[in-house]
DNA sequence: TAAATCTGATACTTGGAAGTGTCAACTATG
DNA sequence: CATAGTTGACACTTCCAAGTATCAGATTTA
């Protein structure tokens, strides 16, 4: 809202975005929540498909069904909608990874590398996102904290008490770097390998990375 | 106006960028040479700090100590001087790294990795246009090309007969993101190893992913 | 010296996207 | 029905960079 804007007498009670009564039987914050989903839903598409990069605020709204005034109801630029995209697709990964991963225990990865792959490579456009958007752009830097969460995760299940930082970190950029490089090339169907044989190869080098830095 | 001039008699050969006599003491084909060149550094330097995308035409000029006029002399877009850095880029690392290649050999792939890693770290410009700008944008997919130019010059010299080639391309791939992902973070400073340890680690990866591939 | 070419600075036109404003039609409220 | 909130369409202003044109002064050539 804004600071001093004129909330002096009783009579005009909002100034800017009138959020009041509901229409169509919706009320008022559910109408904005909707329209927000909306756009978060044309926001995946769009940078999933075309990249961030070649996507306006004009092309989100005519895929949304919406106009511009109402992308900034809830947004305040195309950065902020990418970053709101980018955090649910990660929330949602996390949701089908973690089960996994404290199922099968720091000995056995196989089980959340599996969840990962199969999740990832199910939705182009989360592929996408991951492998291309995170490298440069308003999403750059994401994936390094994703790698690093990841492997904090990890230790923390491990219960690997770190003394080698550094080694450790550096593995842990390898597995990602890696498994993204691939993701790239299987994502423009360069790779005719089966989805099982490609979590094979993930677990192995997962295991041949792990092995020196537990070792 | 450009087109009707007045090219009325055979006295007008040159109908538009007039390239013809010496100024200064340098002929015409060098003066757009050296203008050229001037052009490729200002890119370098540029893309190398800020990223492609946020380089503009004017930006190059301004660098280069040129106006617009002469950049349109040699190039059609920003993205042609991103084509043209980058291939000299590759081209140098090229250089350096064939024969350290060749001396190693398929089975010893130290001095190919020390070569590589030193020549890229020791100009932040080059790693950053390598790791981060090969992934989105004009140079999107050179990263991929370098990778398979790469390995398929391996290939060549280790004389291995690829009978199982996506699981082959796989492991180059995760090779390439790996050190991609590493090299990232080095850029950063947020890995402290010595570039002697991390050529270790580069090349242990590199020898459990080709046993892998060989055996 | 006169004519032609070359250079660098700068003015100019153009195009696209961001962000804001207007308005007529629609819906809830009393 | 009258009033006020709500919506979508679209016009509008602004801004920025691309690309083009102009011009005075410097340099070469005849």
């Amino acid at each position: 809202m804004g600071l001093g804007e004129d909330e002096t007498v009783a009579t005009e009670p909002d100034p800017a975005g009138t959020v009041v009564r509901p229409y169509r039987g919706v009320s008022a914050l559910d109408r904005i929540a909707l329209r927000r989903r909306q756009l978060l839903d044309a926001g995946l598409e769009l940078f999933g498909t075309r990249g961030i990069s070649a996507v306006g605020v004009g092309d989100v709204c005519s895929e949304a069904g919406l106009t511009k005034r109402y992308f900034y109801e809830s947004f305040q630029s195309i950065d902020e909608l990418a970053e709101a995209v980018f955090e649910e697709v990660r929330a949602n990964l996390m949701v089908r990874v973690a089960p996994a991963l404290a199922a099968g225990g720091p000995s056995d990865i196989r089980l959340a590398v599996d969840a990962y792959v199969r999740a990832v490579t199910e939705d182009p456009r989360v592929l996408r996102l991951l492998a291309f958007e995170t490298s440069a752009g308003p999403l750059a830097g994401h994936r390094d904290d994703f790698a690093t969460n990841a492997v904090e995760a990890w230790f923390a299940l491990s219960g690997h008490q770190a003394k080698d930082r550094d080694r450790n970190r550096l593995r842990a950029y390898a597995f990602v770097g890696a498994s993204t490089q691939i993701g790239l090339a299987w994502a423009r169907g360069e790779l005719s390998l089966s989805i099982d044989a490609l979590i094979d190869e993930l677990v192995e080098l997962f295991e041949n990375l792990a092995a020196g830095v537990v070792g």
